[in-house]
DNA sequence: TTTATATTCGTTAACGTTACCGTAAATTAT
DNA sequence: ATAATTTACGGTAACGTTAACGAATATAAA
């Protein structure tokens, strides 16, 4: 069959022919089923130990020839939040690289202002047959509904863009939420004197006590207690994500409150505020926020806004699937946390940035 | 065997049954073999482009049992430079991911210091023999000496970290060069009064007509032009990596220049220059450089360095060995020219940075 | 003791592709 | 005309693993 040479290499039938037992014993120790004395399944063990016998994946999955399905659950983009397009392209990359070796993605997206939208395609999810799941679990309560479901069901999965620790889960790949909020507020004090006064502006219409922004929130408030900083730090929550209810608030806020010199954003909405900004003639404001989306590039290059934290979210989507992919394919386990790194982009850098 | 349900899929069988031919006269075809005639030949072609027929490649690998071998060459790390630390890492990386599938990578590191180790390195490759090549092309002619030798034996290779245009590889991982370059007078641009003299350094044992560290300087020069800048661009080639030696170069400028604000230095060396104005009191000037290495980050801390201009070597390795894999394994050919982005590390963002 | 029921293990066909070997038919040489 | 050769194709074992099926032995129930 084969004009090749060197194959010294050891599969079931070697095992077999030294435990003197036959290729469906050996088989029968290496996915742990019944029917085995303890003598011999130790004696195979032994054996497959000593071998350090690793599995031919070309002749397991030839035989059993079964096609994987995964399921990844994330927010679907808006026109006014183009983000979730990131990890989306993240998960067709990656998806089309692991569909030659019989892996399917099923992507099921929810509205991320609408809580029951995302139970519902949970629910979509679990009554299919997924052997993994990807999901950005933004909604506390329902995600670990979910989740436990999944964990019943022994369903691994992995996060993407904010974890829930403690939730035994594959892994996580996405920011460290802490970590983006103290790195606003380094940018923040390194841009404004310091004695100016900050806005921390909350944008999203889900807003609890478990969400996610609140951790950059943190973030940004231990900056400035550990340095000490004397100037205030005003909050504004805004819990709807159209633009005239934001300038709405914005004016509202400002009516009682004018000597603010800088503005942090929680989130992609930023572009919201830097067109307000301009409207009302603030541009001088300094404006900080998350995210590499288009409408926030434009008023980077305006100067209007003068930072962006991002995150590689085409990455997370990308390197969430084939952790699993590996966990599945290859049952090699990926590091549990797995923070992106906090990149910088201004108008020094963007055009050289990729998401 | 299996219970498995849903598997219309089409194989070689399906075909073979199709064309009212054996599965053999199928697998000539596949394989552009002799032995069939045109007609059947032709028939059997216009079934497989119908039923758009994808190969098992379980099945194909199992049963052509062979191993693919990949050569990577590269400069090895030195102290003075841990650069090419980071892409052995990512070549390694791809490594155990893709051993599973029987793709076996061995790494030939050269000094790049030394023209002849390449050569050396280069002709070991091509007395053994592997499937594909992934290199770092750093001396032109010598480079392209080796990759004619690759194309006469139809050996697919990749370049990274610095590419040679029109050599028809199969793909390029790594900096533009000459944006890397043009980043780098912007940010000298954006620290220092329009009125300064700025001094640019290369730093190598081999700088030819054609080295890439010119490109780069082309860069700087293209953005000063671009932008009608009036101070003087001064240039400083400094052929031995030796500290004591840098030191001595700088020296002699200096006594005979007085009015620099602004260094450049075209790679990584960069430390070595941060060094020397630490040393001469000199901290206050302005120093831009190349990549995230331990010791340029302890002078980017001290504020002796400015900012680094990074281009995840990291990466380069991964995705080069990725591309070859892809291409080997399923026939997938990656863009020819793939720019990293261009990351701008300052004291502000460093602690997050991922090399 | 005989019969029924577990427990433990071996034989073997299949997964889809590759490529060696054999052979009938077509072509060329004698 | 027959023999030698070439062309065109079919049959089939093998790659390493899986798991269905059956058989043998041991244990429990009658």
């Amino acid at each position: 069959m084969k004009e090749n040479q060197e194959k010294p290499l050891i599969g079931v039938k070697e095992i077999a022919r030294r435990a003197n037992v036959s290729i469906a014993t050996v088989d029968r120790v290496l996915h742990k089923r019944s029917g085995v004395s303890k003598a011999t399944k130790e004696k195979i063990e032994a054996i497959i130990a000593e071998l350090n016998y690793q599995p031919n994946i070309f002749a397991r999955t030839l035989s059993s020839n079964k096609t994987l399905k995964i399921a990844a659950l994330l927010p679907k983009a808006s026109p006014e939040s183009a983000f979730w397009n990131a990890p989306l392209e993240g998960i067709q990359q990656a998806a089309s690289e692991i569909s030659p070796y019989g892996l399917g993605i099923d992507v099921f997206l929810f509205d991320q202002n609408d809580k029951n939208t995302f139970e519902s395609q949970a629910n979509a999810i679990l009554e299919k047959d997924y052997q993994a799941v990807l999901l950005a679990p933004m909604f506390m309560a329902k995600a670990k509904k979910f989740i436990q479901s999944c964990h019943q069901s022994a369903i691994p999965y992995v996060f993407i863009n904010s974890d829930i620790p403690g939730q035994d889960s594959l892994a996580y790949y996405g920011p460290d939420l802490f970590q983006s909020g103290y790195m606003g507020g380094h940018l923040l004090r390194y841009i404004v004197p310091a004695s100016a006064n900050v806005l921390l502006v909350n944008i999203s219409k889900e807003i609890d006590a478990h969400h996610h922004l609140l951790r950059k929130e943190e973030g940004v408030r231990e900056y400035f207690s550990e340095h000490e900083l004397s100037q205030e730090l005003h909050r504004l929550d805004i819990r709807n994500t159209d633009y005239v209810f934001i300038a709405k608030a914005l004016d509202q806020f400002f009516a009682s409150q004018h000597d603010i010199t800088a503005i942090f954003v929680t989130n992609s909405r930023v572009s919201s505020v830097a067109k307000y900004l301009e409207e009302r003639g603030l541009s001088h404001l300094t404006l900080v926020g998350f995210d590499f989306l288009p409408e926030n590039i434009e008023y980077l290059k305006t100067n209007v806004i003068d930072f962006l934290i991002c995150q590689k979210p085409y990455e997370q989507g990308y390197k969430g699937i084939m952790a699993l992919y590996q966990h599945l394919i290859h049952h090699i386990d990926p590091k549990k946390v797995n923070f992106m790194p906090i990149d910088v982009i201004s108008r020094e850098n963007y055009m050289f940035y990729t998401n």
